[in-house]
DNA sequence: AATTTTTTGTGATAAAAATCACAATTAAAT
DNA sequence: ATTTAATTGTGATTTTTATCACAAAAAATT
């Protein structure tokens, strides 16, 4: 039998992280798998699978030892690994996500942005200069980037995403509500807020419908 | 038999909207589950399964008329329904979701932001006046608003949640890095925004790593 | 020392989700 | 009119995911 890191589970574990960083804060020193799961309202068999998963052994009627679990957690996702990236469009959402700082923790490296507007080019955010795209492909070879936050106009999405494939980008973590055309080469991450917004208040606040067959 | 429209569906629905938004502006009148299920990488019987669980139907030999099942979309997942929210943290993050418009086409409509510092207070961002949360209670139930978009920094999301949970406020759409301890009542959205880029990065670079058992 | 309680670890089971395979339909081509 | 090709619709099957149930371990209590 083969037991692998799926989505589903890296997504749990994530989430085990944010309580783990929580409770080492607050000086907890173990905690039992009942209580990750009652705060995350999921079934606590499973969270001891994923911890499994991880090779992360708890106490038997103690618990787990946070600190570690929480360094496991991290070297699991490859919170040390830098990932540099670039943001291109540097509008509202853009300049946040360059100011969000704690994409740090996670070891997501962002060093610049890219817009077409001549007003913004040359302006600094966070530090971080702001270029013309057509500096892009340069950059990107040059200092060795192949991840962008893609946060442009939703009509500009699909072309900026082939100057993106030309520049040898090769993951995309698209925030635009777009689905891009990409060769099977390049990974992307569709964020779509709005859409993620409709799922929750859907699924929680007029309930499922359900259809008899 | 019984067929729901579980989270998973509704997930694929928001990603099929907008592959049909991007085809009706092209002004393209028909197209077909398989395209659609090749531009997200699925299969393309799961995508005939989701829209027939709307009711829609195809033409055999044809494929899905674009209009008719943007729109079956857009009432199946409430798209029209104003949904009232607040943003609490006027920071980047609140402040850049403040100014996103594209959240009014799916029908959430961001009244006011809330920021305990005294030199955001009165300020406004994109016509939205930013507020003391001591006057959030008595807004929501003027207001009726239930959803509150939580950006506050870490360190104080969880008393923030307090603050909120007093005032009646039902949904927290949550993009800070916290698990929030709310009452079963109340439903939480964490959009754990650095967590799924580790989840975009891990899953497609480094592949699926798999134990053995 | 024995008992009780708590918590992990995990096989068995159930439920949910995705894929396969192909019949049915129908537009287009011959 | 007949054949061909494309596309939906859907039952059957497989795969994945989650839940259940309980044995094993060990700390705490008596």
């Amino acid at each position: 039998m083969k037991n692998s890191i799926t989505d589903r589970v890296i997504n749990r574990l994530t989430l085990y992280h944010c309580i783990l960083a929580d409770y080492e804060i607050r000086g907890t020193k173990v905690i039992s798998s009942a209580l990750i799961a009652d705060l995350l309202n999921i079934d606590d068999s499973q969270v001891r699978k994923d911890l499994k998963l991880l090779n992360n052994i708890g106490r038997r009627r103690v618990g787990y030892e946070v600190k570690s679990l929480k360094t496991s957690i991290e070297e699991a996702l490859d919170f040390g690994k830098i990932k540099n990236a670039f943001i291109v469009g540097a509008g509202n959402l853009g300049s946040a996500l360059a100011k969000y700082d704690n994409f740090k923790n996670y070891g997501l490296n962002i060093l610049a942005l890219f817009d077409t507007d001549p007003l913004k080019i040359g302006i600094k955010v966070n530090e971080l200069e702001i270029f013309h795209p057509n500096k892009l492909a340069d950059l990107a070879v040059r200092l060795k980037v192949e991840i962008v936050i893609l946060s442009v106009p939703n009509a500009y999405a699909q072309e900026t995403t082939s100057v993106l494939i030309n520049a040898g980008i090769k993951y995309i973590w698209n925030f635009t509500p777009c689905i891009l055309r990409v060769p099977a080469t390049i990974q992307v991450w569709n964020e779509n807020l709005a859409g993620n917004f409709l799922q929750f208040t859907i699924n929680h606040s007029t309930r499922l419908r359900s259809y008899e067959t």
